[in-house]
DNA sequence: ATTCTTACA
DNA sequence: TGTAAGAA
């Protein structure tokens, strides 16, 4: 039927991790790796398996393609994601910001950081503008951010994004 | 059969 | 980075 919902939304989890290491071309081990140094964060099953999205594959390719081809490496990857202005993508007050342990943290990035007002129960930063947003900050990180051409080969879920960053600052000035 | 964690080379 | 054990 029409309004039936069509098979996947792009960021709703549905490929194990064999899969998406396989789709990738990485060993399984190594998708655990990212994981647990925070470059990713996996659905979990209730039983405790990981579950990804189509929109993690790019997101592991461009992490993969960091390593690979830039010369980067997992701490550098997780330190320039720490700095992306989840403040800004996702606005809170100047209070809550100021004494925000990820605000104040340029080492990790927010979904690593547990106890946020943005995040109480720990487990929606998949679906968090900043997550996803990082995920696609591969070649040029400023681009993404403050130019609006930036986001023409991107994607749409990147464009979305930016349009919101733009309306909220209208409603500033 | 696949994936989980932890440990080890 | 990869492999192995033992459980789920």
């Amino acid at each position: 039927m029409a309004d039936q919902r069509e098979q996947n939304e792009i960021d709703d989890p549905v490929i194990s991790i064999g899969i998406l290491a396989q789709k990738v071309g990485l060993s399984v081990s190594a998708v655990r790796k990212y994981e647990s140094a925070g470059l990713l964060v996996a659905h979990r099953t209730p039983s405790g398996r990981r579950l990804f999205s189509h929109e993690d594959i790019s997101r592991v390719s461009n992490i993969h393609r960091m390593i690979q081809d830039l010369g980067l490496n997992v701490e550098g990857i997780r330190r320039m994601q720490a700095l992306l202005p989840c403040w800004d993508l996702r606005p809170c007050s100047d209070e809550i910001r100021d004494t925000c342990p990820a605000y104040n943290d340029n080492t990790r990035p927010c979904w690593m950081v547990k106890g946020l007002h943005c995040a109480p129960q720990g487990n929606e930063c998949r679906q968090c503008v900043v997550y996803r947003f990082g995920s696609l900050c591969t070649q040029d990180i400023k681009s993404l951010l403050y130019d609006q051409n930036g986001a023409q080969d991107t994607g749409v879920a990147m464009q979305e994004l930016l349009q919101r960053r733009r309306h909220s600052k209208e409603k500033e000035s």
